[in-house]
DNA sequence: TCGATAATTCGAAACATGTCGAAAAGTCGA
DNA sequence: TCGACTTTTCGACATGTTTCGAATTATCGA
């Protein structure tokens, strides 16, 4: 549980992360529509790291669990692992339950 | 939102942060029941760490926003905010719908 | 006021992370 | 096969994190 927040904890990574959740949430399951998911270098396009960064980040978000990344031809496709975020969904609405209100 | 993460990202903190979660969770409300919060060296009991180490932790935790210290006679109070594990959830549970089953 | 208890601060050492550029590897079209 | 493109690997360096022990601060009871 501990590597996910690692994997989180870097800002980086946390916009690598948020972008790619951005552009698979016009209502498309990660199920229904497998093809347009962006490769590594289109998720590091606005954080101004050198390439090798952004590949070592995505390696980390992977090792993490939290994406999934698929070589198509040249490109390296990356989704979310929506299993691990139901994951986290559940370790943290455990954690609030006793202070709902 | 990285700095929560970051917070939860060593293995440490987190114990110390899922024991303070779980001392409070027997139906009580933190609002309810403002009394009887573990203290900083209660927390870090089982870690092996040293006291020192464990303070600096605290401290990680509460830049974080995730707990909150406030000294009582000799010992420091510590307990969780629900404000901050709210906001979590909320951003956790906008990340999940778009692959909600 | 003194001693005990609880916590923090500080400096130092070990270890991990973030970043880059250069080089190498994988893939495709000509 | 060659060159262009995408990605990964590697070595190196700077920075950040984790941890400790020692010293310091804070609080309470005797």
């Amino acid at each position: 549980m501990s590597a996910i927040f690692g994997a989180l904890s870097n800002p980086n990574r946390l916009q690598i992360f948020l972008r790619l959740i951005a552009c698979c949430s016009e209502g498309d399951s990660w199920l229904t529509e497998p093809e347009p998911c962006p490769c590594v270098s289109e998720l590091g396009e606005d954080t101004g790291l050198a390439m090798s960064t952004i590949s070592h980040h995505m390696k980390e978000l992977s090792r993490a669990g939290l994406i999934r990344m698929d070589r198509n031809g040249q490109k390296v496709e990356c989704r979310i692992d929506p299993s691990t975020l139901e994951k986290i969904n559940v370790f943290f609405g455990g954690c609030c339950k006793p202070w709902k209100k």
